[in-house]
DNA sequence: ACTCTTCCTACCAACTAAGTAGGATTACTG
DNA sequence: CAGTAATCCTACTTAGTTGGTAGGAAGAGT
């Protein structure tokens, strides 16, 4: 599995809004209706600003993130951080968790002896699935405050 | 998790050696001690012969190929077939299964609220790793010759 | 009006994957 | 001892993706 610069940062810019959601006010951007800036994510987890706001386009197009133009605007989470699991950040951002030579698993297209590698693949996407399903952001966060304390 | 073409051309490869050896001589090159010319493996999988070359030194180099030169020289397994899983193969050509941004999952570098990050790319390598080292290669060759014919 | 921020498009540099070409080396054969 | 057939190995080319940047246009508040 590769995880992309991409899927990183969205993932890290997801938890950063929903921490900044919940915890409260602990020293980002959002002051008002919970609205966290751009620039405050970015600065927060070290991204490239002008690359985090594609990404976070993304996320909104995906239903993920709502958002508000204006000065005091911002972005903030449509659901609550219990019910966004990492998978559904990755599809937002990256489209097929697996995929054979640029193509999804199902239409790999193999024949004669090498025919059922295209159920391992199937195998293997399941079990990323399994995992990155079961997963949700808030969860992260509560695994974050109990190990280590940024 | 993506699947590159080296990954799947190995795989494909290796499933015609093991097909060869284990079913005797089904058309393909080998006639003396199971040796498969290069040749015979890219046509019949319609891959790239000079490129698959390359592939099969990885795979040699890897331990997995034992090769002979000259006029009836060839390819043969150096295990039998149920000894060799696809993760041995994935892991010849194309290094460690998950990586986050080029990096091993391991030193990935999170902080702050992305901690918890790690885990579940560590629990994502886990899970793949458990299908891709239980499937063997006599395993797959069996599950073609029950489904589809070619 | 003015400022702030999201939104959107186009562009650039670097890297990797995929494939090609051509020759050196080894082994068998007559 | 030629000659041939195959693996072996290196270097190169090409195309696509990734990561990142720049510069505005459009909306929202004061």
């Amino acid at each position: 599995m590769y995880v992309s610069a991409r899927s990183d940062y969205a993932l890290r810019a997801m938890l950063a809004v929903a921490a900044a959601s919940t915890g409260g006010a602990g020293g980002y951007g959002g002051d008002g209706a919970g609205l966290v800036k751009a620039a405050a994510l970015a600065e927060a987890q070290g991204m490239p600003l002008s690359f985090l706001q594609g990404i976070l386009l993304d996320l909104r197009r995906a239903g993920l993130l709502h958002s508000h133009r204006g000065t005091e605007g911002g972005y903030a989470l449509t659901r609550p951080a219990a019910e966004i699991s990492v998978g559904d950040v990755l599809r937002a951002v990256g489209g097929s968790l697996t995929s054979v030579r640029g193509l999804p698993a199902q239409d790999a297209g193999y024949h004669g002896v090498a025919s059922g590698l295209q159920d391992v693949w199937l195998a293997v996407d399941g079990a990323i699935a399994l995992v990155v399903d079961r997963t949700t952001l808030a969860e992260l966060l509560v695994r974050e405050s109990g190990t280590a304390t940024a």
